[in-house]
DNA sequence: GTCTATAGCCAGATAGAC
DNA sequence: GTCTATCTGGCTATAGAC
């Protein structure tokens, strides 16, 4: 525990290029797309050293998950540091935080009904212990947003919670990204206004997610 | 034209019944997921013939696509038949069809990035032509609720428009599924509420999407 | 057109030398 | 632990008899 020798200090290094390799691969192309192979190339290493690393394809997506819930709860960690936002501004941070993520190609994009993956991935306790925290922390301001009658009070939170969640791999940024009329920053403004406000206008304007579009 | 023959309406009658197999299996398990072979079993023929009638896997999603968009532009033929209904009303049907689709198990589950599937598509004539009808008259409505400001007008009419097709392969109706708590029809309100009014709550009762928890 | 059988390919996973 | 080489299995697609 005292000491942690060179070479293992080498090795982490090296899992942890692994790691953000895999991240980027998902992102790109998705987990059926992307093969094993191609991320032992993209490291620079053979197959055959890869799965010393890792037991397997899903081992390696279970790892680039852990690494981005790291990160989410990092990022939730200084947010709440912000005492001086209401509930409902923490959640738009975190989906804006999202989608930003997604569009800076840094967020895996895993299919929703793959059972394999999803058997490993709920295996993995150090998958769950960390969507379980996420979920916690969320579900903290989102119950708070509700009771002061910001958010919905209506819906139950657990939609609310996977509404959240369901941003990570929304298409339509990427639709949007594809007819080329709007740049990154505008297209999460309009995500952002479509899950928080919905399609219906508003009233009054005071209470609306306000999108940039004068910006273009 | 005029005559058809016995054997030609047994092979379309043969045809039909592959494509509704290859439609279940799609919205079971997805593209990947689902295998030639294992379509073949469910019709009940061997692989062989299978590719008699499609050229490849890709045109056999291709047409369940056709067929699904087919069911689309029959209900919307009937939906606009509804000439007192608003525009956002005819909306708020066609999402809650697909999202009724969707829960019966019959919205094939198609990839949003394979790229050999997304070339076949879109190649596909009868695929593009459909996509194109149901783009126009869903568009027709979108650019007459913004012009009353039902819709929010500073969304992009695309943005809507997408997030409407998003909804067919939305993953939070199987989480909410999957949690146990709510029946189907429940489901279809909650994603409803969430699609047109959003998370954040609306100032009017008047105006927003009644979820019917009572009923639980 | 339908079948059986198989070609051809590719990806995940393993073995064994160093 | 890293490498090369190989195994294994499954999937798309095709061939050829009937």
């Amino acid at each position: 525990m005292a000491g942690v020798s060179f070479r293992q200090q080498v090795l982490v290094a090296r899992e942890g290029a692994i790691v953000a390799s895999v991240n980027r691969l998902l992102a790109e192309k998705g987990f059926e797309a992307m093969t094993v192979e191609e991320v032992a190339a993209d490291v620079g290493i053979a197959k055959g050293s890869l799965y010393k690393h890792f037991v397997s394809k899903e081992a390696l997506a279970a790892a680039a998950m852990v690494r981005v819930l790291d990160r989410a709860l990092a990022f939730l960690e200084t947010e709440s540091q912000h005492s001086a936002a209401t509930p409902v501004e923490h959640l738009k941070s975190c989906v804006r935080w999202m989608l930003q993520m997604q569009s800076a190609g840094e967020m895996p994009w895993l299919p929703a009904q793959n059972s394999t993956l999803r058997a490993a991935l709920l295996q993995d306790r150090a998958y769950i212990d960390r969507v379980m925290a996420v979920s916690d922390r969320l579900g903290a301001w989102i119950v708070a947003a509700q009771s002061t009658g910001a958010i919905n009070p209506a819906l139950p939170a657990e939609a609310v919670l996977y509404t959240m969640y369901a941003r990570a791999c929304d298409p339509v940024p990427g639709f949007l990204r594809a007819g080329g009329k709007f740049n990154d920053e505008q297209i999460v403004d309009i995500l952002l206004a479509l899950c928080f406000d919905g399609l219906l206008a508003r009233s009054p304007a005071a209470d609306q997610t306000s999108i940039s579009l004068l910006a273009s």
